[in-house]
DNA sequence: CTGAAAGCGCTTACAG
DNA sequence: CTGAAAGCGCTTACAG
């Protein structure tokens, strides 16, 4: 039951057709009828039927405007977040952020206005639109320190999904330092000595981390030459080549897809995993495909780190439990998945 | 740059700073200030650059108030649109949608806070933020035509994607009728005369659709019995069952999950595919994965719908182009793969 | 118990 | 060329 005229539903209107005046509308709608100003049930109801007749629902930017909050969380991130090739980093993170997003009743905005530079997105730019949004979560492997900087300047409040170096940055973030450790020890107890580390390309705060925990364990445990080396991303025979000469006999492999293109070489040059060669992960795929190996990895709560995000960020927008400056930097454990691909070492000389 | 106190920031503040009228700010952002009232270079400067080192945004409920749009679109997702149940429905979706958005300088509202009722989420209630958004896009497999009617009563700008009942509803949907129609002639060419269709169990338009396509082209063949069964999605014991009771040549599946369930079950008792039983599918994962069977199936255009939707949308939000009644009702052709699962079926009588 | 009024931040005629 | 003012639809003190 609209109006003949397709004239907006206000609560003008509403307010006419009850007999009533405008604000008395507002006051029923509101609730606060029965507290401040008690209206009569027989009023109340008369309008309520109204509203219920012309299902009449009040404006949401009037609403706004007046001062009831907006409620929005901004969504920025870095690359396009559904097209495959990104899906499995942001997808699971999305899924965390939208069901705390419901709990608490925001709504999310995505900037996918940002402009394009350099393949990634810009957070500044002509017409920014952050503003938009009461607060704003930053998703991406790698951020800007110089627009994170700016955003804590400008006393924006936003939340960085991973751990981030520069100073003042809210986060929350997987600790990869500890996991990668406990994995090293593993590897340690196994009895392997010869390590090589195929790290992703990048130098995101979350590949350091791993290193870090990777170094710190090997060095405690006196060993102290380890092959390095960032993964070609395309020519993995190249890597494979690189591995075979330097003979190890346990591979810490960061990318999970990269873990899938070595394994599947070794299985082609004939190399048994994990009897011949061990393979430990420091990452998981999004979503467990049937065929998957079960690599022994470390599992980063991915859904869970964007659900506490949207938590830590609505802390920050609450005037009255405002977090301190430790409470804003969270790191959550990673799950470390024993798997089937970390074996005690055999017992020879060359091994691959 | 922002104020020490914090104090948002607004038009009248940035006209403060500026040294110039709020009025005037309003006009240099709008870019009117060239046409109408030409406001000299030098002031419009002075004000762009406060615009600039203030990061001021214009607040959207106020522009969308004040009658604006405001380059948002909505999303209204049915479901939570990222866990990984759901995940493959929508994923392709908001990629095109996405990259549309993109293209268009649109930000993405997703509205997360509508609470949710019997599992599904409400488009109207107390507090329905539609209104922030210039225009929203519907997903979901299933609508609520009430919900879609009174959308379209309102006069609220919107496209839903897949094809509506409802009449004017603006939509962009697959054509499942065409592409169902197209698999049944090529079951039908290869010789099949007993067919056996396990479609979705819900009441959707792409579920009718579907079954009408294919119903047509048995009919137009003089083919009248056909066995139709709503899969359990959880028995698919009782599926196959009633399967080999009605022993088929070939076998329309409608949700590729069920056929992969089905495939299986087929596999263990020994029948093999397509050799003893064909299997037509009527949809597709949105990711391949690796051991996946390459059934012979119908590709709905899933990125390319979302796509079109926001820009059918635009469109209806655009007051110079605006879409005739038939311009907003689209459907785009689904693409079929050949596969490997729809072959002549056996000369015998007793097939499974 | 209810109405008149101010104010939220914006756009846009309308005056100077 | 620019400012003062009305109005968008709401909420909420503040008067009656």
């Amino acid at each position: 039951m609209t109006s003949p005229t397709h004239e907006k539903m206000t609560q003008r209107r509403v307010a006419e057709l009850a007999g009533v005046s405008q604000a008395t509308v507002s006051l029923v709608l509101n609730g606060k009828a029965d507290a401040a100003s008690r209206i009569p049930e027989e009023t109340r109801n008369r309008v309520l039927e109204i509203i219920e007749k012309t299902t009449y629902v009040a404006d949401p930017a009037a609403r706004r405007l007046a001062g009831m909050g907006n409620k929005i969380l901004g969504v920025f991130t870095y690359e396009p977040a559904f097209p495959n090739e990104t899906a499995d980093f942001y997808t699971p993170l999305l899924t965390g952020i939208e069901a705390r997003s419901e709990e608490l009743g925001c709504d999310l905005l995505l900037f996918t206005s940002a402009p394009v530079e350099n393949g990634r997105r810009q957070i500044f730019h002509g017409n920014n639109r952050l503003g938009l949004a009461d607060g704003c979560l930053l998703l991406g492997l790698e951020m800007d320190a110089a627009e994170l900087s700016r955003l804590v300047d400008n006393n924006f409040p936003f939340v960085a999904v991973g751990r981030r170096d520069v100073p003042g940055v809210p986060y929350v973030g997987a600790d990869y330092v500890s996991g990668t450790a406990e994995l090293t020890r593993a590897a340690l107890a196994a009895g392997h000595e010869r390590f090589f580390y195929l790290h992703v390309d990048s130098a995101a705060e979350s590949v350091a981390d791993r290193q870090l925990g990777f170094h710190t364990e090997l060095q405690k445990a006196g060993i102290e030459s380890v092959q390095l080396r960032a993964c070609t991303g395309d020519d993995y025979l190249a890597d494979w080549k690189a591995i075979t000469t330097a003979d190890p006999t346990v591979l810490f492999i960061e990318a999970p897809r990269h873990a899938l293109e070595i394994y599947e070489l070794a299985r082609q040059a004939g190399v048994r995993v994990p009897s011949d060669l061990s393979i430990v992960v420091l990452g998981e795929p999004s979503r467990p495909s049937a065929q998957a190996i079960d690599f022994t990895r470390l599992s980063p709560p991915r859904t869970e780190l964007g659900a506490e995000a949207v938590t830590l960020l609505r802390r920050i927008l609450s005037s009255d439990d405002a977090p301190s400056e430790s409470e804003s930097r969270i790191l959550l454990d990673c799950v470390v998945e024993s798997g089937t691909t970390l074996a005690p070492p055999r017992n020879e000389g060359k091994h691959l």
